[in-house]
DNA sequence: GTGACAAATGATATCGGTCCCATCAAAGGA
DNA sequence: TCCTTTGATGGGACCGATATCATTTGTCAC
């Protein structure tokens, strides 16, 4: 192939260094506006430090090459990435979701993201995800459950960032934890049931053996079983049935398994308001009545436990509230380049009483 | 204050450019194996290039110093950052939440990340929230709700990537669309309820003049209206009520009003299975019996009306499936760098029939 | 008028990887 | 034997921002 002819006016061919993007940068704003690259950063990042005028030119310029900021540069050169990470058992559960939501308003005037990642209750898939967010070197990390995997918490010690367990208070926090002892959950349900006077108490869980584990759950479970055994009751009617994560029809079939083994159990205490709810729609399909026959509690005080027929009992748990308060403090902390002593906090549980259960 | 003493064996002083980071990087993996940077590089992406012998040695140096790659810097280098951008209007709908989970799936094989942005229904938050995307330079975009100001529109044909709207069709599809139409699950319903010989039928929904408007909830109004219209029958009980989003309690409390401003109601079609769970609970309350006096349908197929009291009929999308397929297309589309024609499909409606409705 | 100081702006190195091409050794063919 | 090809590895530029420090300009006091 022979070479072109020479071009009439020598283009000044941008350097073929590697593949062009089309996507103006920095340097583009800067060339069109007039001024060095510093003052484009500058007018973008605190635009105080810079002239009215020069601001226009700049800001002009940015909108007229419809100019959007690679923050992938900028995390790398700032060594501020913006990103704060979340790990989550699931989204697909009310009370999660409400925790993402939490920590995003409070993040979002700090202008950090959040990075989620989910295990579908899974442990090892817990590792790899870490991985994936420490790859992205978040300035933070919340994490769900207290339950890691070793390599897991060593990860996470050497991340050299802030770490927040929240939902479940540890019994060895990595470095700070706010939320709430689910073993303390399964004691106070089993108090207040025994309170009212029952003595045939049983209880609906998720079995820990299958695929997935529910940590939480089975903590719950432990200080229900617990607190029974210190009421020198047994514990026989308290059924793990199927395999977590448990539902609204986990509920259904694990009331009437119990129902059917335990024709004469009197309360009921259910991981989750889900399962609870569930409970309560098998048993008006068994012609059972709630409470009258029997009476049910939940845990989580899910919408739909107020508005079902009884109103469903339930321990609640601000977790909307939790996921703000992680936000703040997260925000606190990483803008003062302090490194604040570890942190327990315990958010406490409240029972809310409805019509699903009624005194002995 | 005076110098310090002379050291006496001067250490090789790290250069003091900006204030180092503790965390290792991949020089000093090479530096530890012996080898390249580019060969740690290698044996990270693509291992097979390496010789066993030189993949071991830096294995052994990265698990040694606990090395984690940078990907903000692998980003910046490599220009792909890993990321598909999601915009959701909310995390707190089962749904919602099941499109990001049938995502993430889809993407987790090939090794991208979801980065999730909502706007809890405002459309200014969604115009902000995507340039806070845009900044990060995902690798697609992913958007549910037709809906979008002139501006977010630009900026995303501006962005030079694949953009999805999944779960509404819009009538003018940016690039590509994978969903179903509303409009249609608003006329599908109302064509249901005529077929089943309802004349006096109604209707529940969110007012659209609220502080936040649910525009898929609007355009299902809209087709039902217009069926109705179609067969010369009133709709003078679709019931425009409180503010979205609509909620269990939401349902409830519409249901009271509508019944009680058009006490000859025969059938009642409600935006979302949330509503119509709420309407059915709230119906028991009043001792008003579904479907023999009253009947019901949603639309989401959301757990709960599997397991309610009669079983809730309802509008069935499958939005996990819809995430799944989003997902494998993109994965397909980022793998070649073709650019396919934009596409629209329409995952169609299924109406799930249950114990909600009772032929007139 | 001049020096001191503050405000505005610019020049350049750098963040931690990957791309591109060069180099070198080993293998195979003429 | 020498050349070509292939495979493994290395060298250096570069991605697009910001940190840091230098420079320029303006203001004010003396």
């Amino acid at each position: 192939m022979s070479r072109p002819p020479r071009e009439t006016a020598a283009a000044p061919e941008p350097k073929p260094g590697r593949r062009a993007s089309q996507r103006p940068t920095i340097r583009d704003v800067s060339r069109l506006a007039g001024v060095s690259r510093m003052t484009v950063s500058r007018v973008l990042s605190d635009p105080e430090l810079v002239l009215p005028t020069t601001r226009d030119k700049v800001l002009k310029a940015v909108a007229d090459l419809g100019y959007v900021p690679d923050k992938t540069a900028g995390s790398l050169s700032s060594r501020r990435t913006g990103f704060i990470a979340l790990m989550l058992p699931t989204l697909t559960n009310a009370n999660f979701a409400a925790v993402a939501h939490g920590l995003t308003e409070a993040l979002r005037e700090a202008n950090y993201h959040l990075l989620i990642a989910y295990t579908d209750y899974d442990m090892a898939e817990e590792e790899r995800q870490l991985l994936n967010l420490l790859a992205r070197r978040p300035e933070a990390i919340v994490l769900t459950g207290a339950m890691h995997r070793r390599n897991a918490s060593r990860m996470l010690m050497a991340a050299d960032v802030p770490v927040v367990e929240i939902a479940d208070l540890p019994s060895q926090p990595i470095e700070h934890a706010i939320g709430f002892s689910n073993y303390q959950v399964g004691r106070t349900a089993a108090r207040y049931l025994l309170d009212r006077g029952f003595t045939r108490i049983g209880a609906l869980a998720a079995s820990p053996d299958g695929e997935v584990t529910d940590h939480r759950g089975e903590e719950r479970m432990r200080g229900f079983e617990d607190e029974l055994r210190l009421a020198r009751l047994p514990t026989d009617a308290v059924l793990r049935h199927g395999s977590a994560p448990v539902s609204f029809h986990h509920g259904a079939t694990a009331f009437r398994a119990l129902v059917e083994a335990q024709p004469d159990i009197e309360a009921i205490f259910a991981v989750s308001d889900l399962s609870a709810v569930g409970a309560v729609m098998e048993a008006q399909r068994m012609h059972i009545r709630i409470p009258d026959d029997i009476s049910i509690m939940g845990f989580g005080d899910f919408e739909i436990g107020r508005e079902i027929n009884p109103a469903l009992t339930t321990i609640h748990v601000d977790f909307r509230a939790l996921g703000l308060r992680t936000g703040k403090m997260l925000v606190d902390m990483l803008a003062s380049d302090a490194t604040p002593a570890p942190s327990v906090v315990d958010v406490g549980l409240r029972i809310v009483e409805r019509a699903s259960i009624k005194d002995r």
